[in-house]
DNA sequence: CGAAACTATG
């Protein structure tokens, strides 16, 4: 066989090898391929050029095609358009133009196609010039009036510039056609006017063009936006009448839009019922269920997803981050931070922003900041996403530094940067720190209605209500509802509620209708004053604007009627509310456990969980204290049953509170199975285990764990060393009191109170050795406060001392001559010691 | 075989 014949032989099953990877492309495989090629001396090929070309424009691969196209001699005005569409495609903008040059440099005239090519390179603003160019070129040419270049520059107009050109150039068109219908469409859409997007899909279909898969993927997303589920459920309706194809990307429109519109037993029914090879799908419904506080849902689908061996994207780890993020389910934050790690997209700031929100939601700032300082090129939303962080956490001086730091770094603050920091200052309440960020913030480009009512409620929660007044007044035109809002806010917040309330009716007769967050805040508003008449009027105001469908505005209603005092009504409205969510469990569930109903809470718990909503860390840990103080350890067994199967729970928390709860409910052992199978120990369950033993008499154990936890470096702090005390006291463990004592006050004396010298009192006193006890109120840094002397006087008449309870009982009187408890002891001790002859009456 | 304008999840 000759040289040409093999190589022809070895042409025709290459070629016929890329048609195949054409069906499963894979950029590895092309690579390998291409690689083999060029082993075997084909290379050169150049049908197997054309082939290899439009195979990497396939995996995505614009420079590798470039490379191929360079081989190619004198190519094709077609191939031309082929790559500058592709290099378009991929970001590759300034190589489209670069190729669209030297394209007519080497003699060949752009035709309709290659302007379509060209403007799809321009994306963004930046990019307007150039498209203006072409526009300018397009317009000297015959294509002018082509239905594709013209729905070529809607769309430019529409990314880089504003939807009047976009507008202009569609109705510059003789004649549209549904591409041409599409792009208007989805241009609005972009741009948030929906409802106009849905006016066009109207017109469009009375102009007799029928909709195609790109029309109702727009539609389906301007109805997600919308949250119209029946016009939702009408469209996938049709869709499914028409038994024309579905594609991945219909799919994920739908999904989107049942998810939107809170539907998501109907996404889950489309989604189970498709084929799920594509990451995109999974990404949709996983998102869905974030979005509707089904994090836990969201996370057990996502692990589904690996284990159909079904590769995570980028949006993938955004939607988990999201659910792990509502969920505070750090565990699996974690997990994800790792495979984060593995794919190469922790310092993308998209991926690395949602992961230190995160951690900062879990309240690991360590890790947040960790995350946050390997983030490199960053914008100003990694920075408010860190200070929101901090801000959250209480941290406010952090806060504030971060914030000039991020100044000093020459970034400048947005809106949102703001909205944070201005909570900051209020919880700070330095007056002189509130004005310099009201400086900054009066320079930022952007500020609008919602930085005003940031700066009014900033200075109201400081009561500062003139400053809030000429804030209000300071507006050059209308204020809009969320101003108003913050006035009737900061009045209520010094407590005028009179002043708060002919706000909110001059609002309304302003024609100003109050919205979601507006009825919210003026319901909590009322609800914190407990003043039901007000509340119940603000619930008759809101009945027109269809805000009670609202769960937020539910919550806040029901929890109004609770804090005002009506329960049933609260507990009524709660039972209404069709779709609960997570937070209206929650919110009941703290109203029974003020109200100290345990049966009701517990009841209202179960209901959360059957109802798929996961509760925090603080209501269970909230419920597990309430059973301790009705001693219910059967429902307290439960309850820690249940812990186990949940990862999004802080495990500091719920051990703490386990361990009370079994302490209370009488099991010191199980107590001590708690706090010996916790891993490393914070403050607050050494305390815990400390207080147990304490209230289990065992004052050994006690002495012995404050020796421990402090060898463990943890600090134990004032009230552990009370509850230490008093264990010693009723074990008479004197030695050990005067130990503890000592070394606390040695290390700790700025922290000392006149709590940690009564007990100390009464460790001496109890074991009758008064002398020791009056030493001990005699030296305290403190002045002596009545139950100083009121434990001294009770050692007194223990051990029938009438001469020390005589002058322990007259420095009660001293301080409180009414206290009759005195009068009573003291007849006590007169009665014990045999002594009621002594004159005293 | 192969061109073009409009399409989903964040």
């Amino acid at each position: 066989m000759s040289q040409d014949s093999s190589n022809y032989a070895n042409v025709r099953a290459f070629t016929a090898l890329l048609q195949q990877y054409a069906r499963y492309p894979d950029p590895v495989v092309l690579m390998y391929l291409h690689y083999t090629f060029i082993v075997h001396a084909v290379e050169n090929d150049s049908n197997l050029h054309r082939h290899l070309l439009y195979s990497y424009g396939k995996s995505g691969m614009p420079m590798d095609a470039l490379t191929i196209f360079w081989k190619i001699t004198e190519p094709e005005l077609t191939l031309w358009n082929f790559v500058i569409r592709l290099c378009a495609k991929h970001g590759e903008n300034a190589v489209s133009f670069q190729l669209f040059i030297r394209m007519q440099v080497q003699g060949n005239l752009p035709d309709q196609y290659s302007y379509a090519s060209i403007l799809s390179a321009c994306h963004f603003e930046e990019d307007l010039w150039n498209g203006k160019c072409i526009h300018a070129a397009i317009l000297e040419n015959t294509v002018a009036e082509d239905v594709v270049v013209l729905t070529a520059l809607v769309n430019m107009y529409g990314e880089c510039f504003s939807l009047d050109y976009a507008n202009e150039a569609f109705l510059s068109m003789q004649s549209q056609d549904t591409v041409a219908w599409n792009a208007i469409i989805t241009m609005n859409i972009h741009h948030g006017d929906c409802e106009f997007a849905t006016l066009l899909y109207k017109t469009m279909q009375n102009k007799g063009f029928v909709p195609d898969s790109v029309t109702v993927t727009g539609i389906l997303s301007a109805y997600a936006n919308l949250a119209t589920l029946n016009k939702g459920i009408q469209l996938h309706a049709q869709i499914i009448a028409s038994s024309s194809k579905v594609n991945a990307i219909m799919i994920t429109s739908l999904l989107n839009m049942y998810g939107k519109c809170g539907n998501i037993s109907a996404a889950k029914r489309l989604f189970d019922g498709i084929c799920k090879v594509d990451s995109v799908v999974w990404n949709a419904m996983i998102s869905a269920y974030a979005q509707n506080g089904q994090g836990n849902d969201a996370i057990e689908l996502f692990n589904q997803m690996r284990n159909e061996g079904v590769k995570p994207t980028k949006t993938t780890f955004l939607v988990v981050l999201e659910a792990c993020t509502n969920e505070k389910a750090f565990v699996c934050g974690r997990e994800m931070h790792l495979l984060i790690k593995q794919s190469g997209y922790e310092t993308d700031l998209m991926v690395g922003t949602a992961l230190l929100t995160m951690y900062g939601k879990c309240g690991f700032l360590e890790e947040a900041f960790h995350v946050f300082d390997k983030l490199t090129n960053r914008t100003v939303v990694p920075w408010n996403a860190l200070i929101a962080c901090y801000s959250q956490c209480t941290c406010s001086a952090d806060a504030i530094q971060f914030f000039d730091q991020m100044l000093s770094e020459g970034l400048i603050p947005d809106k949102i940067t703001f909205m944070n920091i201005f909570p900051v200052c209020s919880a700070l309440a330095t007056i002189a720190e509130c004005m310099r960020m009201h400086s900054i913030a009066e320079r930022i480009p952007e500020r609008d209605d919602n930085v005003r009512a940031g700066l009014m409620s900033m200075y109201g929660k400081l009561g500062r209500i003139d400053d809030v007044k000429s804030l209000f007044y300071s507006c050059s035109c209308s204020a809009s509802v969320s101003v108003w809002t913050a006035l009737v806010a900061a009045w209520s917040e010094i407590g005028s509620d009179d002043n708060a309330l002919e706000c909110f009716n001059q609002m309304l007769v302003e024609g100003v209708l109050p919205d979601k967050v507006a009825t919210v805040s003026i319901i909590t508003a009322f609800a914190n004053q407990c003043s039901l008449r007000r509340g119940l009027y603000a619930h008759a105001c809101i009945l027109g604007a269809q805000l009670e469908l609202e769960i937020d505005v539910q919550n806040a209603l029901f929890s109004m009627y609770a804090k005002c005092g009506n329960i049933d009504a609260a507990l009524s409205m709660f039972k209404k509310i069709s779709i609960r969510d997570a937070i209206s469990f929650r919110v009941m569930i703290a109203i029974f456990v003020q109200l100290d109903n345990m049966d009701e809470a517990v009841h209202v718990f179960w209901q959360m969980l059957y109802e798929g909503m996961a509760p925090d860390d603080v209501t269970l840990a909230t419920i597990l204290t309430l059973c301790g103080s009705h001693g219910a350890l059967s429902q307290g067994l439960k309850l820690h049953t249940c812990s186990i199967y949940m990862d999004n729970l802080d495990g500091f928390v719920i051990e703490t509170a386990l361990l009370s709860m079994y302490s209370c409910c009488g099991c010191l052992r199980k107590a001590w199975k708690i706090f010996e199978t916790s891993g490393p120990k914070d403050d607050s369950i050494w305390t815990s285990m400390i207080e147990a033993c304490a209230f289990h008499g065992e004052g050994e154990a006690c002495v012995s764990l404050f020796g421990y936890m402090q060898q463990e470096k943890s600090i134990p702090d004032k009230s552990t060393l009370i509850k230490l005390l008093l264990a010693c006291s009723h074990a008479g463990l004197i030695d050990e009191a005067v130990h503890a004592f000592c070394n606390f006050s040695s290390y700790h004396s700025c922290e000392m109170i006149v709590d940690h010298f009564n007990c100390m009192v009464d460790v001496f006193g109890r074991v009758g050795q008064l002398q020791e006890a009056v030493e001990m109120v005699k030296i305290m840094p403190f002045l002596p406060n009545t139950f100083s002397w009121s434990i001294l006087l009770s050692s007194c008449r223990m051990f029938f001392d009438v001469k020390r309870g005589e002058s322990a009982a007259a420095s009660i009187f001293e301080l409180e001559p009414e206290n009759v408890a005195t009068y009573v002891s003291l007849s006590n001790i007169y009665v014990t010691a045999g002594a009621s002859d002594v004159g005293w009456s």
